[in-house]
RNA sequence: GUGGGUGUAGCUCAGCGGAUAGAGCGCCAGACUGUGGCUCUGGAUGCCGGGGGUUCAAAUCCCCUCACCCACCCCA
């Protein structure tokens, strides 16, 4: 037998049954965008490293060992998105949409790319449904993103979801906080796991997060950003929550919550649902990344949802289209039936078809397997009196059905 | 990148040094040649993930490797 050859590693399949799901999921989530504004911008899976170098940050995990990255055969040393952000940023700044409009909402869906061990709810391959506001720096920008997540859930009907927030400062204040937090973990280092040791080094707002018990036990008496926030973030916050408040919106403020991605300033937030210890979306504002690729000063937001871990935790009853099923008895009756047959198809209704050759016996019993409810038979005897012979598969009744007529009667199936 | 678990029939799994590798479900055929579901009867399942080693003997023990799952790191 010839070697078979599997999807590799990280990267999967959807299969029909499931791409049902995800076609729900993202007709709910592009029409609830759509309705607060937002327009699909698609945009490549493949950009300049340097891309996302400068906008996710070089000392981030994701950049420094999680991105696919390759020379093309013109030598540009390019890599696949580990997240589209930063090519939505680039195609704003690329396309100068700044000068369109004052607020540019977008949205986008596609696969990205990390390259990490595979696990439960993460794949080398996976994908995001996002959207990011251009040129708001109101908070209400930033609620309103929790709103459109907020709403999107609950259409599919989620209830046990929880926003987690909280505040990283603008830059002034991202980095006196780092050094008050580092001159207060540098002297109980010792007692810090060997990670968090690293991570006082590179990226400290990460040993805020970490699981060891022990590093938590020391956390616990860390400062905490809150205080040390300057009075545009203080009251962005403030703004921020009130409004949550007000859209009655569930949220824990969570003091440790830090992202991986360097370009966040101020709002950060998470979404997770039921005791999933994975976020199923998060974001946040990023009001220098704009500029800092070389753009105007633009204040903006955005989030983004990972679909694979969505639709694997909501359950839905994706309702099962209906199927008509046609059987032909004998090589007369498929000649001449397949034509009457497809010149009778109505667009909408799913009609199949099976040329194959068997005793009726095994078609009913193919067509019971697979739960096919509706049968039609054309044999010698029905070709001779121009009709079909209809067999409901739920009570076993069968009429005749002239061919004439046949269009009308896969109209009132489908109605029934 | 680190740690743990699992790879046996289409699926779920049993067998854990001994002969021809099993069960349930599913599948195929017949009872029933143009009428499914229920029942009965019969049948086929297979490089025991791959490679190497130990042994008279390996699905079983050892080593390597690959894949999947889970956790860490990190993230969606």
């Amino acid at each position: 037998m010839a070697e078979q050859i599997k999807a590799v590693r990280g990267m999967r399949d959807i299969l029909p049954e499931e791409v049902k799901i995800w076609q729900t999921v993202e007709s709910i989530a592009f029409q609830t965008l759509e309705a607060f504004g937002f327009e699909e911008i698609r945009v490549p899976v493949v950009e300049e490293l340097k891309l996302f170098q400068r906008s996710v940050g070089s000392f981030t995990d994701i950049v420094q060992k999680e991105m696919y990255v390759f020379k093309d055969k013109g030598n540009r040393i390019l890599a696949l998105r580990p997240e589209a952000t930063a090519s939505v940023v680039r195609a704003y700044l690329e396309h100068q949409l700044y000068t369109k409009r004052k607020i540019t909402r977008l949205y986008y869906a596609g696969p990205m790319f990390r390259y990490d061990r595979p696990q439960k709810g993460r794949y080398r391959q996976f994908f995001q449904i996002g959207a990011e506001i251009f040129g708001g720096k109101s908070p209400y920008f930033d609620a309103e993103l929790i709103v459109i997540l907020a709403k999107i859930i609950e259409k599919l009907n989620v209830s046990n979801y929880v926003f987690e927030t909280n505040s990283v400062g603008c830059d002034a204040c991202k980095i006196s906080y780092g050094i008050k937090l580092k001159q207060f973990l540098e002297p109980a280092k010792d007692r810090l796991c060997q990670d968090c040791q690293t991570r006082l080094q590179g990226n400290v707002l990460r040993v805020l997060d970490c699981k060891v018990i022990s590093c938590r036990e020391i956390i616990k008496e860390a400062p905490v950003i809150q205080d040390v926030l300057c009075d545009d973030c203080r009251k962005h916050q403030e703004n921020f929550y009130t409004t949550l408040d007000d859209n009655k919106i569930h949220y824990k403020k969570n003091p440790y919550l830090v992202r991986g991605l360097d370009y966040y300033t101020k709002t950060v937030f998470e979404l997770k649902i039921g005791e999933e210890e994975n976020a199923v979306a998060g974001g946040g504002r990023y009001d220098n990344l704009v500029s800092e690729l070389g753009g105007p000063e633009t204040p903006a937001a955005g989030f983004a949802i990972g679909m694979d871990r969505l639709c694997a935790l909501i359950n839905l009853e994706v309702k099962r289209k209906k199927e008509i099923c046609v059987i032909f008895l004998g090589q007369h009756a498929l000649q001449k039936g397949t034509a009457i047959l497809n010149s009778s198809r109505v667009d909408g209704i799913k009609i199949v078809a099976d040329y194959e050759q068997r005793p009726l016996k095994n078609h009913l019993k193919i067509a019971d397997r697979e739960g096919v409810k509706h049968i039609l038979i054309l044999g010698d005897n029905e070709l001779q009196k121009q009709i079909f012979l209809y067999k409901n598969m739920s009570n076993g009744s069968q009429k005749e059905i002239k061919f004439s007529e046949l269009s009308k009667f896969f109209k009132e199936i489908d109605n029934a």
